[in-house]
DNA sequence: TGCGTATCTGCGCAAAAACGTATATACGTC
DNA sequence: GACGTATATACGTTTTTGCGCAGATACGCA
């Protein structure tokens, strides 16, 4: 069951299992987004969606300087109950709420400045 | 969501794994016979059901010589979620039915010696 | 009390994980 | 090509984890 084990362990780290009850609940979202989601600085959220990434647990989608997120597909029974844990056993958790209040409010790129 | 964390840390070594998916589908059972059904020494077994016990994943009741661990209640819906998906979510797993089948063969103390 | 069995734990070691800093890559635009 | 922003990664450090071995503890029984 080491494939199970593995998907544990990326989920043991609070700040991968913040990330990943956000994309269950959100969908695919950008880098930007959930590290002011989760108020950390972006390498500590870019290096957890890695380790997720390894274990298979996200898939990325490049849109320009953009890198967009996503849980990736179950691949076994397992995965798919997995996925509704994570999308609504922690429905009523303050942190998530805080979480995706942050990201309903988080804004990606203010990349146009005016310089009137 | 340390506490959630902890739980999946908890769950995140495969012999953990494998002893909490037993103990979610035989209910409680003695540290001899999960030593059996995992085929690894006993100190090993013992010092992984010290750590689930630690995180009050795993309840203990003492029959004499013998311990017996189930898992604790779930205080949470959380919880109640997890030990659904360790009852139901690995049912198929090679590993876990060989488990089980070495449990159902383990015999915990062979205590009584015919010496005639 | 002393013996035997079941279970647990302290020790030392090696491997893995998480962190911050700093640097590198990738892309859009000029 | 040069610059700025978004994202990713290498490095060094500290903390955590899992293991085997050996010894300790707990209990039943005499």
């Amino acid at each position: 069951m080491d494939r199970q084990a593995t998907l544990f362990k990326t989920l043991s780290d609070p700040t991968r299992l913040r990330l990943a009850a956000l994309l269950a609940l959100r969908g695919e979202t950008c880098v930007c987004e959930l590290a002011q989601a989760l108020d950390e600085p972006d390498f500590k959220i870019s290096r957890h969606l890695a380790i997720m990434r390894a274990a298979g647990m996200v898939e990325t989608r490049r849109e320009g300087t953009w890198m967009h997120y996503q849980l990736a597909a179950p691949r076994s029974d397992f995965e798919r109950r997995l996925h509704v844990l994570l999308r609504e056993g922690l429905t009523d958790h303050p942190t998530l709420k805080e979480d995706l209040a942050r990201a309903a409010q988080a804004t990606c790129a203010p990349r146009v400045v005016c310089h009137a």
